[in-house]
DNA sequence: AACCAGGACGTGA
DNA sequence: TCACGTCATGGT
């Protein structure tokens, strides 16, 4: 006990949980599917423990496409709308913009929300283009239309490999529950930022965040402080 | 068959 | 600031 409490937080939790799931192998690429067999539903597993990704302009703009779609949805919807896209050409901002609208909005359809999301996507590939394969400044990406905290905080990570935290829904809790202070969170190197932060999002979807939370089987009950 | 998912925005208090 | 309604499909 004494030696896990003089351990950092994050690094007991990036530890444990590291050993419990292995690497995530995030952010999703279609074209990198069930690589890793395990799963937990939602997830087939991509490229775990390789963090050279993305390694284009495409899979850049794929990442990000995937981050404004997975808005308040599940991640198997936001992968059928981007092998759709995909199916007709249109991973990339040019078509997407020269495409008609009616054949883009059925594309994404699966992922919910299509109008809005249709919205928010053609303002973003305007704004992608105007980059010019430069990485986007968090304020900018705020300044868009359809693009809050999170979606801004996952494409700098994911897609532009900063190290910065996304707070979600998911590290909230856990964060929450060990009683680490938002305000004060470390920074580390991109991967492991990449990989926590995956982990973390794991850990709820299995454990943390359920109806009701397997606090039993939970890898860091012993820093929570809601278990007893 | 309700419930909710890797949120963001607009509105009114 | 903050609480609430809206947006929409698909899996459990």
């Amino acid at each position: 006990m004494v030696l896990v409490q003089s351990l950092d937080k994050i690094d007991f939790i990036y530890n444990k949980l590291y050993k419990e799931y292995g690497p995530q192998g995030w952010w999703p690429l279609i074209n990198y599917k069930g690589i890793n067999p395990t799963k937990t539903g939602s997830v087939n597993g991509y490229h775990p423990g390789k963090y050279g990704f993305p390694k284009n302009e495409k899979e850049i703009f794929e990442i990000c496409l995937g981050a404004i779609l997975t808005q308040n949805t599940s991640w198997p919807n936001v992968e059928k709308a981007l092998i759709n896209l995909n199916k007709e050409k249109l991973l990339g901002p040019k078509k997407i913009l020269e495409s008609e609208e009616k054949i883009v909005k059925e594309c994404i359809r699966p992922a919910g929300y299509y109008n809005q999301k249709y919205k928010k996507i053609i303002i973003f590939c305007d704004f992608f283009i105007s980059l010019r394969g430069r990485t986007p400044k968090r304020k900018e990406l705020l300044n868009l239309w359809g693009i809050g905290d999170e979606t801004a905080d996952s494409i700098l990570l994911y897609a532009y490999r900063k190290p910065v935290w996304v707070m979600d829904t998911y590290t909230k809790r856990v964060f929450e529950r060990v009683g680490i202070n938002i305000e004060q969170k470390k920074k580390m190197k991109y991967e492991k930022m990449n990989e926590i932060h995956a982990l973390l999002v794991e850990h709820c979807k299995r454990i943390c965040l359920k109806k009701k939370p397997k606090c039993e089987d939970c890898k860091i009950k012993e820093i929570c402080l809601f278990y007893f």
